[in-house]
DNA sequence: ACGGGCATGTAACCAGTTACATGATTAT
DNA sequence: ATAATCATGTAACTGGTTACATGCCCGT
């Protein structure tokens, strides 16, 4: 997935210019990497260079020109020809479970608090996921396949840190919900 | 998370050459990226050169000789405070999430394919995690809350991944375990 | 004979980020 | 006043990947 294909996938739902990417690309979906201005407007320039999109200007009143992109027919074909080859890769990065791993070294207060932000942010995301699922965009079909896959796991992700949590700061007690022991791997 | 860090990581563990290394991220636990050899190997003469690592040749009867390297007390004090401070980012590159955002324009069969291929490579990383859950390094604490973090999130992936291949096979039943109409997300 | 695992390294390249440059409008 | 949002763009830099270069051992 780089810059000139994400760029492709926002144009394809609707016509976008580059700001408008940006913001589409950061809010709408959970988990889709914010892009810089510095890689989205060359990549922009290629686009429509390459024919795979076409730019027009659209003067406003209050706020300055922006250029609104459009896909062509070209940008199209291609953009699902890559996304129908390409590997269907899932790759986390994630200092978080770095954190976890080396959690002694880092002490229990500030392993708490690593896990409360992750969890707010865990919690945000759900949130756009479920604007998402509410939204127009897509087929009700595709979004609750998209929303069920991404709930799975953020639920999943919310529902373990809560337990980990409520178990840092009482120790003694073994939640409800979870079983002490060898962990089970269920798949 | 750039590759000084992630080798500092790994001797933080235990001693290690360069091929070993980039064999224990790529093996041991499931989504940690694997690091190219061009990256490798100018990282570890960088951390020998800022004294967070020591190196010394190994001879070796068969297979060519290796340079095994030695985290120094520096270097663990400095890799420890920087997994500290940095924030607990947990980012999600997916192109698979995109192939289910398009799913009506690849079609049904390059649908089921993809989430099949997926399905498989969840698994996979699943089998990982029970394989780290039971392996000897770090705590027994540490295995459980890394493991459960990432069964979770694994097997709910899964899970949403079989439903929705019986789905598209038989679009007519209704699985017991999912509730249709509109998403749940449940944090 | 040939592929694969072990083992280290360099050079060319590319894709991205960060910082800089500009500038109007609106909300606090 | 001061920050935030809208809006586009370039230049320097960085952090990687890919391909190349080398070489030996083991299994089939």
């Amino acid at each position: 997935m780089n810059i000139k294909q994400l760029c492709l996938a926002v144009l394809h739902v609707g016509d976008a210019s580059g700001y408008e990417i940006r913001k589409a690309l950061a809010d709408d979906l959970a988990s889709f990497q914010e892009v810089s201005f510095g890689a989205l407007y060359p990549a922009l320039r290629k686009l429509v260079e390459e024919g795979l999109a076409t730019s027009r200007t659209v003067s406003q009143t209050g706020v300055p020109d922006k250029k609104v992109y459009e896909i062509t027919e070209l940008g199209r074909s291609q953009f699902i020809k890559t996304l129908s080859d390409a590997p269907a890769t899932h790759q986390v990065r994630s200092t978080f479970i770095m954190q976890l791993l080396f959690a002694e070294e880092l002490g229990p207060e500030r392993l708490r608090d690593i896990m409360l932000e992750r969890l707010t942010e865990f919690e945000n995301e759900l949130e756009k996921v479920a604007a998402f699922a509410a939204s127009d965009c897509f087929s009700l079909e595709t979004r609750e396949r998209v929303s069920r896959f991404c709930c799975g796991a953020l639920s999943a992700h919310c529902q373990t840190l809560r337990n980990e949590i409520a178990e840092l700061e009482s120790p003694n007690d073994t939640p409800n919900n979870r079983t002490s022991g060898p962990v089970q791997c269920a798949g």
